[in-house]
DNA sequence: CAGTTGAGTTCCTTGAGGGAACCCTAGCAT
DNA sequence: ATGCTAGGGTTCCCTCAAGGAACTCAACTG
């Protein structure tokens, strides 16, 4: 489908996989440590792994002389955290309810506990579904 | 899980759903309408409807004396469409290849084509995944 | 009053996900 | 050398959700 939306979820779609890119992301990066926090089963959890490496969202290192490996983002994993981020923003949002969000992010930058904003890359203002126009670019059918 | 991404899946994780979100937001926004644009069965598409309807993510409104419905995105579900758009800039970044990115997004307030940038709500510099500590929050179990 | 259209249901079949058990390699202890 | 353990997977079976095609229903239209 001409449609990046539905190329990006070729790659990340099915459920569990933006729960595998974040715990990679917080470092827990080993098939054992995935399997126990997800309560993933272990076959899916293979496909799942495999499916990320083959479209290099993580690569699958070795850590010991033994068949022992981990997985870590590559940069083009360490890009679709932004979506990670702005989900987590969405559910702290709209979900977290009275406990407030779960988990709170510093920003190095200026060190305050803060959220992510959309903004344009263009000029810097916010950009959100209303103040954008959707045109047909140079990929599309 | 007491995880705002896991939340926000329950939402919309499954892979039909940020495509139906899509359609909607460019003002596709009915029934047959959905079926026909995205080949899902029609059994799968009332299911995920009433799902997004029953989160709040979407509204079922009458457009007519007939029994006809539409949907539309509420302001939950608009700020929704933040992560459609993060969706399709990665793909655009990483998938789109020689033809280019299928849609273009001009800014209203510059004017200019442009795509998203993620920023520190607080201090407005750029805030990606290397750009934040990640701590405890209120709701953490 | 038969036909059409939008918006779903129903039913059957296929395929993906869960669970538990098994396997393989390399180190370590006896 | 022999067995034990641990990490990282396979294999097998079984269930449940997705696909597909056909059916329904309520209101307009010729």
């Amino acid at each position: 489908m001409a449609c990046s939306i539905a190329r990006t979820l070729d790659v990340i779609g099915e459920p569990w996989s933006p729960l595998i890119l974040r715990d990679v992301w917080v470092g827990m990066c080993r098939f054992e440590q995935l399997q126990a926090d997800l309560g993933i089963s272990r076959k899916v959890l293979t496909e799942r792994l495999n499916h990320l490496v083959d479209h290099g969202v993580l690569e699958r290192r070795p850590y010991d002389n033994r068949p022992r490996y981990e997985y870590v983002l590559t940069p083009k994993g360490t890009e679709l955290v932004d979506l990670l981020m702005v989900m987590a923003g969405w559910g702290d949002r709209w979900l977290a309810g009275e406990a407030g969000p779960p988990v709170l992010y510093r920003h190095h930058a200026c060190g305050e506990i803060s959220s992510v904003e959309l903004s344009c890359a263009h000029c810097g203002k916010p950009m959100h579904a209303d103040d954008v126009d959707v045109l047909p670019g140079p990929g599309s059918p």
